[in-house]
DNA sequence: CGGGGAGTTGAGAAAGTTCAACTGTGGTGG
DNA sequence: CCACCACAGTTGAACTTTCTCAACTCCCCG
């Protein structure tokens, strides 16, 4: 996975670059060498433990960042402490929103992360000279609506048994690699995580995993670690054509 | 509404555009007068009656329009009939997708609207010659997420009682230009949409209008016409704050 | 005047929440 | 090395909210 790649512009590229994921699959794929190199000198590569606060929702966002292992949550919370988790990041997407002072929502690492942070000046100045990192950013965004929209589906007509499976699905074809036959991953999240993505309570949670395992659809071992025998089962049950 | 605008390159302006709103507050904005002469010339003006639907989900998107008037809703289905509305757009929002094939969702006007319609293929051709108009695009896309997300926590963590009045309070802040002191306004939906956009059954929204109306916070005249006295009281109903 | 569609209201059923008790696991300190 | 604690997760029972199904009202239109 961190192997290095071979790379036509080996030589020209920076030597924090060579060896990066988002390079390729995510936005500094639109730079140029020399775009790259000015990018790597102001970025930061950085290693943060679970639960770690990003940002907070209404703050100043003076970063951005490419994922490069882990999982980032975004979540929203209402004045009474009620929360949802309203986007699920995975490695290799972009964080941060260049020309937009405050972030709209929280982000926090659900996992152990690895990001590379750079100033949203910096970006926003690439951005102004090259229209492919545009684009790029706007593709993000369009497949992030495209995400959010799917699950306001999910939030919104389907019930508990469908959301947990929904959940489960979408980990097992966005998270880990390994997705093969017998599909096997461990829950970036935790059943509190869960509950605020799901728009519902941890109990509920709860009990539709221990359902889902009961009818075979799903196999758990230490809370945390998921197989999915039969990846098309556990489509049936989250509702999806 | 409709008045000609004094502009400063009116005699550049193609005709049809002059008397536009969404050359202003839309993605026209971003063209030449050179380019929106060539756009002019490929785009048909049309007027639809509610309930007509502009794509089907899943459908090949080659048209894409920029509203002109009225209210249009993005909806998702599921394969047993569950619906739930995932966006709605007011004029001037531009609708469609540049680069996508096809749909993920269908759109349908919510209300009597007027659209400017044009092909796809067109727009993607300025874009690529024109990053000032990537750039509002991709900024409506942006909004679009951060509304998208904003309903997410609507959906998934208030209570019936609070998803109406958030509903109501997004229409008399979205939709209506007459929001003054005592806003009223017409409602661009019916009871049944206003279900499939809150994930609620048409029972349960019509109970929550009357408790609203019981309540003081909302007067109701034919159904459809709505006045709030107090938006900052509906505001309170609604969770937000 | 009658019919149809949209909206409302009521009563019982179902789903999910709440609160509380319990289990298992991993870490810490005696 | 074991006892104990803290924490995450599970399970149960009562309760609340929302849904379902059915009947009814209202208004528009012919």
């Amino acid at each position: 996975m961190d192997m290095q790649r071979s790379d036509i512009h080996n030589s020209d590229t920076p030597v924090a670059c060579r060896s990066c994921e988002a390079r390729h699959g995510g936005v500094c794929g639109a730079l140029s060498a020399e775009q790259l190199l000015e990018l790597s000198k102001h970025s930061t590569r950085k290693r943060l433990e679970a639960g770690t606060e990003l940002v907070g929702q209404g703050e100043e966002t003076c970063t951005c960042a490419n994922i490069m292992r882990g999982v980032v949550k975004l979540t929203r919370m209402m004045p009474d402490g009620r929360q949802q988790i309203v986007g699920l990041q995975f490695a290799p997407d972009f964080l941060g929103r260049p020309h937009a002072t405050e972030s709209p929502h929280s982000a926090e690492t659900a996992t152990e992360t690895e990001i590379c942070t750079f100033p949203r000046q910096m970006l926003e100045r690439l951005v102004s000279r090259s229209p492919d990192l545009e684009h790029r950013l706007h593709q993000q965004t369009l497949k992030e609506l495209d995400e959010a929209r799917d699950w306001m589906l999910t939030l919104g007509r389907k019930n508990a048994q469908e959301k947990v499976a929904s959940f489960l699905h979408l980990i097992a074809t966005h998270y880990d690699p390994e997705t093969v036959e017998g599909t096997a991953f461990e829950l970036p999240l935790s059943r509190a995580d869960v509950a605020d993505f799901l728009g519902l309570t941890i109990e509920t949670v709860s009990r539709q995993f221990t359902k889902l395992r009961k009818d075979g659809v799903i196999h758990i071992e230490n809370n945390r670690h998921v197989t999915v025998p039969d990846l098309e089962r556990l489509q049936q049950f989250a509702g999806i054509d």
